[in-house]
RNA sequence: GCGCCGGUAGCUCAGUUGGAUAGAGCAUCGGAUUUCUAAUCCGAAUGUCGUGGGUUCGAGUCCCGCCCGGCGUACCA
């Protein structure tokens, strides 16, 4: 099913065609219901490329515009805007073309997947090892969860990528407080159990940072695991699977999942990258490969040559070590040529921009990477502590990500226990155990949809109150409005997907054909946020649709449902209520958030 | 110093490739209520869109200067 925005713009821009001004038809959502349901304003622009009066060409436009059965007459108003309100019909006629849904994961509530289904890769969460997840990694989970969920929703090939931190000097260290603190663990790495990650990070970090004979062998065993020593590397094999026990103990909570390719992976990757440079380097001297004060830089873009221009890109260190830098590098050619991704999409934090743009012109300039792939680093900003202030990562332990989680849902509780009192009929009071389930969902819920609701770029302050709010654009209002929406079938008596199918949705009454437009709106929200990835674009869609069935749906300024005047109009508006249900909960889903029946 | 991001109602934030009178929510005030789950609905009030210029039919949006805040700036990831 198509957007009514794309049905309308292709008419407009047939009519502009028959004009003579073939062009963008400009076709937007109206701010103002007084100016119609859609207008396009391209008779303005138009009008001035081709030297004429606005509004008679738009008045021409209008008169080669086949929009009948679908509009009413078009209006011509202000300098040149054309207004256009759909027809009742029309909306009866598109919902009435969304398929029946049957309960399960795969509907799609009429929407069609891409037509030219790309593969995507998305680098998100991407945890270092060896601590455990910390605050300052929900958002890249959350955020990478939704936009994968997104992307896949539109019929994409998608590929979930953790880019986990399992490689590097700490790990050295670790390994190296094991074994004086465990030699017998040491010897039988497939024991090994840790309690407190974060506490034994800090133990080894202590040691380190006071203990020379500790540091001396803690370096000592960074290159014996890089040599490939097979004791060492048994190790921290056992090291990097116990984190991750430890890392999908949570993603299991927040339904996360993701391949994990570790930096590890790509140590081979890396060499074939660095001798891939000195080869093209030593092709073209004069390139943008050379050897910089020791280091094998790729000088990206002119300016870096500059004296005080921008660093160039360092692929491998002066000392002959590899970096972030080299890693990226063999990641994004793994990515391209093995997996065959012709977009990547990597969820990190703003305070990277820089990082990205040496990477992306580098594997551009040195011809690595052509202009068919899209590369986008969906930059977030920071969530801030209630106090305002960042989170800091260096402080160990004081923030994982487990505690706010755990809060949350605590939180959530004391909310459900307080409005599970004076409950009556399908309401009634519920049990331990199901209002232990409601305020998981609850909790996770709310802090997801809190972070998702945000724009990406923008820190925001991590607001419990607000966040777990019975109003406003939060997760316990949508998710009460779907809870609300469903218990309508209940009542009814009826299996929304028993529905049958041949009966009409008919919209007549105001707050049905607002409903209506809503409803049909969402085709053109997945288009968008498949394009620019900002799920607080979809939060902020869903959180239309339920206000617009609140309206529909109150007895002051909506319509009856269960009492409607006759059975057909009672059929009609179920269908509407099922409809609204089924967009809440496959765009709350794409958010990576539950929904329950009852709450 | 240079670069990037931000500054919109009392608060938290939206604002779709430049579109009409800049929007939500929260909080405030007023109204509705014997409910189809009121976790609702209706109404009111609130703004020099940081600031000064410029571009044009039209600027929160694009360009330039300035002020304020955050972040990043050659071998950590």
């Amino acid at each position: 099913m198509k957007s009514l925005i794309d049905r309308i713009s292709e008419r407009v821009a047939q009519a502009l065609e028959r004009v003579g001004v073939p062009g963008d038809p400009i076709v937007r959502e109206s701010q103002n219901p007084q100016f119609g349901h859609f207008q396009s304003n391209c008779a303005m622009s138009a009008a001035k490329k081709a030297g004429k009066r606005p509004r008679e060409l738009a008045a021409a436009i209008v008169k080669e515009l086949d929009i009948e059965g679908v509009c009413e007459p078009p209006e011509i108003a202000g300098p040149g805007f054309i207004n256009l309100r759909i027809t009742p019909e029309y909306l009866s006629k598109c919902l009435g073309e969304i398929p029946p849904g049957d309960g399960s994961c795969e509907d799609r509530v009429g929407i069609d997947p891409h037509k030219s289904p790309v593969t995507v890769v998305v680098d998100m969460s991407s945890p270092n090892l060896a601590k455990e997840l910390h605050v300052g990694h929900l958002r890249s989970t959350v955020i990478g969860d939704s936009v994968a969920r997104i992307l896949e929703f539109a019929g994409h090939n998608v590929i979930r990528e953790n880019h986990v931190g399992d490689w590097g000097t700490q790990f050295g260290m670790l390994v190296a407080h094991l074994r004086r603190t465990r030699p017998e663990i040491a010897e039988n790495p497939r024991d090994l159990v840790i309690k407190d990650l974060e506490a034994f990070y800090v133990e080894a970090k202590n040691r380190f940072d006071t203990d020379e004979d500790f540091k001396r062998e803690a370096r000592e065993t960074v290159v014996a695991l890089q040599q490939g020593d097979p004791k060492t590397r048994n190790i921290w094999r056992a090291f990097c699977d116990e984190s991750m026990r430890h890392c999908n103990h949570i993603y299991d909570r927040l339904g996360f999942r993701a391949e994990y390719r570790g930096e590890s992976y790509y140590n081979d990757e890396m060499r074939r990258v660095v001798a891939r440079l000195e080869a093209q380097m030593q092709a073209d001297p004069d390139g943008p490969i050379r050897i910089s004060q020791g280091a094998l830089c790729v000088f990206f873009d002119e300016k870096t040559l500059e004296p005080d221009g921008p660093p160039p890109l360092i692929a491998r260190k002066s000392d002959g070590g590899f970096n972030y830098e080299t890693s990226d590098l063999a990641a994004i050619t793994h990515r391209v040529d093995t997996l065959g991704a012709t977009r990547i999409i990597y969820v990190v934090g703003v305070e990277q921009v820089a990082h990205f743009k040496k990477v992306f012109p580098t594997v551009r300039r040195i011809g690595w990477i052509g202009p068919e792939i899209e590369l986008v680093h969906l930059a977030f900003g920071n969530m801030l502590a209630p106090s305002g202030k960042k989170y800091s990562t260096r402080d160990g332990g004081a923030d994982k990500l487990e505690t706010l989680l755990d809060e949350a849902v605590a939180r959530a509780r004391r909310v459900v226990e307080g409005t599970n009192e004076g409950r009556s009929g399908d309401a009634a009071p519920m049990t331990e155990e199901e209002i232990d389930r409601i305020a998981e969902v609850v909790g996770l819920g709310a802090i997801k949809y809190f972070d998702l609701c945000h724009a990406l770029t923008s820190h925001y302050k991590l607001d419990p109150d607000i966040m777990l709010s019975l109003d406003g654009n939060t997760a316990p209002y949508m998710m009460y409005a779907y809870a609300r929406v469903r218990a309508i079938g209940r009542k009814a008596g009826v299996r929304f997907g028993d529905l049958p199918a041949d009966a009409p949705i008919i919209v007549q009454h105001p707050s049905e054909i607002a409903l209506a437009l809503a409803l049909l709106r969402f085709a053109a929200v997945v288009d968008t946020i498949t394009r620019d990835l900002h799920p607080n674009v979809l939060t902020e869609y869903l959180y239309d649709l339920a206000k617009a069935f609140s309206r529909f749906y109150d007895r002051k300024v909506g319509v009856r449902v269960i009492d409607a005047s006759s059975e057909a109009t009672k059929l009609s508006r179920l269908k509407l209520c099922d409809l609204t249900a089924r967009t809440l909960r496959v765009g709350l889903r794409m958010l990576g958030i539950e929904t329950l029946e009852k709450m």
